[in-house]
RNA sequence: UCCGCGAUAGCUCAAUGGUAGAGCAGCUCCCUGUUAAGGAGUUGGUUCCAGGUUCGAGUCCUGGUCGCGGAG
């Protein structure tokens, strides 16, 4: 048996729960995977997870290989370095990669070192670009970057994520991909999801070369294809047949690039092997987790909860509020009625406003635990209703309340 | 009491005699595999008061008021 794999307990069309097992402990599915980029959920304590619904994480190989990887791995990989005693995910710095490179433009070398500054490829965002003179180039057998941190120049490849990744030591980790914007042409998409096929390829061979690593992680694979419903099947057939413990929906679902990114991507699914673990990368609205949960995807990280939560963007059942506005100074209310989060139960509205008036660090943790809850009790009750044949009605319910 | 300096947005301050602006605060919005306690937009004015000079005054003149220094 691998040390990562899912047992479905009951299906409701294409949604299913389940429960993950990992090495260290099980996954109870559908499940949120709050963003531990650098070993923390920024702003949360590990002894706070718990009453937070937090099953698991996910940190970052990018973030920890730049800075902390000795002293993470000297002590004990993620989960123990945290004092976490339950299951981690690490993402493979792909996304990082290519999201922070600031070589914006479309080509990508086709042979190693010989490309020049000029002709270098960056491939994601250009509001994300900033004046440090950053640089992601891509060649077929990895990717040269520099830091974000100093500058300084380093090169990624497949077996070296592997590697990095091994030494963190989470449950789960993810295959080294190309991550592209939703933007980007059918050629590009289509040049990224075959050099995304054939590092998984080395990603997983790499894992499995490692004998010790082996027993102790899983590996998922990513999938490509952009908002291309064809090549996002293909990419779902080519990476589900590898034998991966796992498949990973890769790309971008942030909303600024139009509905059908994620939809796209979930078109993936119904050309996976039967059970496999499927997990939603940067899938973290509301709306987008009960889209994906519907579709079959188990796990769903993202940084919204804590991004938002420090900048006073807080979920609520009737929506999310802006809890630093004027209207909220004096409402001695709970952030979201009913919550049963540590915030929700100890403090009001007008407290956590007046926080995040006057800076206080204590507004942004507040407003990350809720939001981190909210997210996480989403979930579980998305479970709940998936296991009593209530899902369509629940998603119906949550929706008319939270867009109402 | 005298001398000097000052008074412009909520605050701190700009503005050759020629359409009164900025930063911060305020108000609102944004954030989807975190370079993010971040980013964007935006509302605010009898320019202390009353006169005068001027085509035109925040700006020059006169007289007040208030504040801050100094002298006594």
């Amino acid at each position: 048996m691998r040390p990562v794999h899912l047992t479905i307990e009951a299906k409701h069309s294409s949604a299913r729960a389940g429960v993950l097992h990992t090495p260290h402990g099980d996954i109870l599915t559908p499940a949120f995977v709050p963003v531990a980029t650098k070993a923390d959920i920024k702003g949360i304590e590990s002894a706070k997870f718990p009453a937070l619904g937090v099953q698991t994480l996910i940190a970052n190989t990018y973030h920890l290989y730049l800075s902390g990887l000795e002293a993470v791995e000297k002590g004990g990989g993620v989960a123990k370095f945290m004092n976490w005693n339950g299951p981690t995910m690490t993402d493979s710095g792909g996304f990082q990669v290519f999201s922070l490179g600031s070589g914006f433009g479309k080509k990508v070398s086709k042979f190693s070192g010989e490309v020049s500054p000029e002709e270098a490829v960056s491939v994601f965002d250009e509001d994300l670009a900033t004046a440090h003179g950053k640089l992601a180039i891509i060649d077929d057998e990895g990717v040269s970057f520099t830091s974000h941190l100093d500058g300084s120049l380093h090169r990624f490849t497949p077996e070296r994520s592997v590697e990095i990744q091994h030494r963190l030591g989470a449950d789960i980790f993810f295959a080294f991909d190309q991550c592209t914007a939703p933007t980007d042409t059918y050629e590009f998409q289509k040049d990224a999801m075959e050099r995304t096929h054939a590092w998984a390829k080395r990603s997983l061979s790499a894992h499995r070369q490692n004998f010790d690593a082996n027993t102790k992680q899983g590996i998922y694979g990513i999938g490509q294809g952009g908002q291309f419903d064809d090549l996002r099947r293909e990419s779902a057939r080519t990476i589900g047949d590898m034998g991966f413990d796992g498949f990973g929906l890769g790309g971008s679902f942030s909303r600024k690039y139009g509905d059908h990114s994620l939809q796209s991507a979930l078109a993936m699914l119904t050309e996976l092997p039967e059970g496999m673990p499927v997990h939603g990368l940067g899938v973290g609205e509301p709306e987008d987790i009960l889209l994906g949960a519907e579709h079959g995807v188990d796990t769903f990280d993202c940084v919204t909860p804590t991004r938002n939560g420090r900048n006073g963007g807080l979920y609520t059942k009737k929506g999310k509020i802006q809890i630093p506005n004027a209207e909220h100074q004096y409402d001695y209310s709970p952030i979201d009625e009913g919550c049963e989060c540590p915030t929700c139960q100890n403090h009001t509205r007008a407290y956590v406003h007046h926080l995040f008036r006057t800076r206080e660090i204590l507004g942004p943790i507040l407003a990350s635990m809720h939001n981190v809850y909210f997210l996480t009790k989403l979930c579980s009750d998305i479970r709940e209703s998936i296991l009593n044949g209530q899902f369509e009605q629940f998603k119906e319910g949550f929706l008319n309340k939270y867009q109402g």
